[in-house]
DNA sequence: GATTCATATGAAGCTCCATTCACATGATAT
DNA sequence: ATATCATGTGAATGGAGCTTCATATGAATC
């Protein structure tokens, strides 16, 4: 936790402060990340540093803290009071459109989480034990979709949460690779979801039956 | 490109070295590695690291040379081959299967190789432009699986090749959390594979008239 | 205007490594 | 046995970067 004099800054010089520290732990890990280069970003002395935090892990976790409200700021928004009102696809491809957008809009942001995802030990360092993962989430998720009627009773809930996680880190991937694909945003996630939906198959033969 | 000196060592050193190497490169990332861990790991004094290698640098490209020499192996072995014998999904059963097992018999070549992928300045320098991708893999599986019937004509190849590989980590992340799932191998490498087949949409409902 | 308190500063201090160096050792050739 | 060559060694060297320290600045209080 930052010290109270960082709280006590002006808001403009803190904001200074967070933003060189965005840049730096976006461009370096955690352990190759330099507080130097955050200090003469943000224009202050290095022993100002050490006046409003503990160490450089002090500020990190700070800095996850702030993406992380930041992402469920994005994601949330009056999504979950709503959420009886939609089937599981809907409800899917609103997230995975909001987490896009939230990629889009804020690159540097995501790379900080990524890169965190990366480095176990700090990870746990960082969330304690009450880890509560994107996969609880879509676990959740899952189970109302079973329990409505909109998927397949038989599927492995844990198993497929775990997928769908990894498939919304695939869509923030794309936006790193811009023109790899050629499709606006909406087309890829919906083009996604017809994969999670439908599979792969090719039903036309099987179906000419019907 | 290691030195004559190192290829010159007697094999049981040689392997010492290598085994060092990958115990550290396995724990720490390329910029947290130390040298002295791998010279103390392999019985060797500093000095000699440096008859047998530029640099730190020089290592770890041999290393993950060495790494991915041996996926190939544990990948490719006659399926290539064989390549026509077999349908889209049968192919891909045998590509997920064989990685996971490389992903639990050599548990720290993998970690190895996922954290190159979250070095992208590193994995350049590594691989240079010559990325002979997994993308690049499943894209032609992709197409062949079209070209036979197997698959829905009107995905689309790039993006699902995507997905592909996303699902191939997210099956190699399995192996490093025992327990989460409480299944064998080849049942998740199934349920994953139905995923990709039929999708998670609830059928039996729609398919009531048929 | 002196004292106190909070904050600012950048130059040490220190630790941790990568890399180098000056000096063995030991084998092979002369 | 001496010279030459390849290899071995671990103690310097040097640089990078985190953290601390002694000292300023400046506002607020007495």
């Amino acid at each position: 936790m930052p010290k109270d004099t960082f709280f006590n800054l002006p808001d403009e010089k803190r904001q200074r402060v967070i933003d060189a520290a965005i840049d730096e732990f976006a461009e370096r890990s955690f352990h190759e990340a330099r507080v130097t280069a955050i200090a003469e970003g943000a224009g202050i002395a290095m022993g100002s540093f050490y006046q409003y935090f503990e160490d450089k892990k002090d500020l990190f976790k700070y800095i996850i803290e702030l993406i992380v409200k930041e992402k469920l700021a994005y994601i949330n928004q009056d999504m979950m009071a709503n959420m009886q009102n939609y089937g599981f696809f809907q409800l899917l491809r609103e997230i995975y459109s909001r987490g896009l957008r939230f990629a889009k809009e804020r690159p540097r942001l995501l790379a900080i989480g990524l890169s965190l995802t990366n480095n176990e030990a700090l990870y746990h360092e960082v969330y304690g034990d009450h880890v509560q993962t994107s996969d609880d989430f879509f676990r959740k998720l899952l189970a109302k979709g079973i329990a409505d009627g909109d998927l397949d009773p038989t599927i492995d809930p844990i198993l497929v949460a775990r997928l769908l996680t990894m498939l919304n880190y695939a869509l923030a991937d794309f936006v790193y690779e811009d023109g790899k694909l050629d499709l606006d945003d909406m087309e890829i996630i919906d083009k996604m979801l017809n994969l999670i939906e439908n599979g792969i198959k090719n039903r036309a033969a099987a179906l000419g039956g019907c």
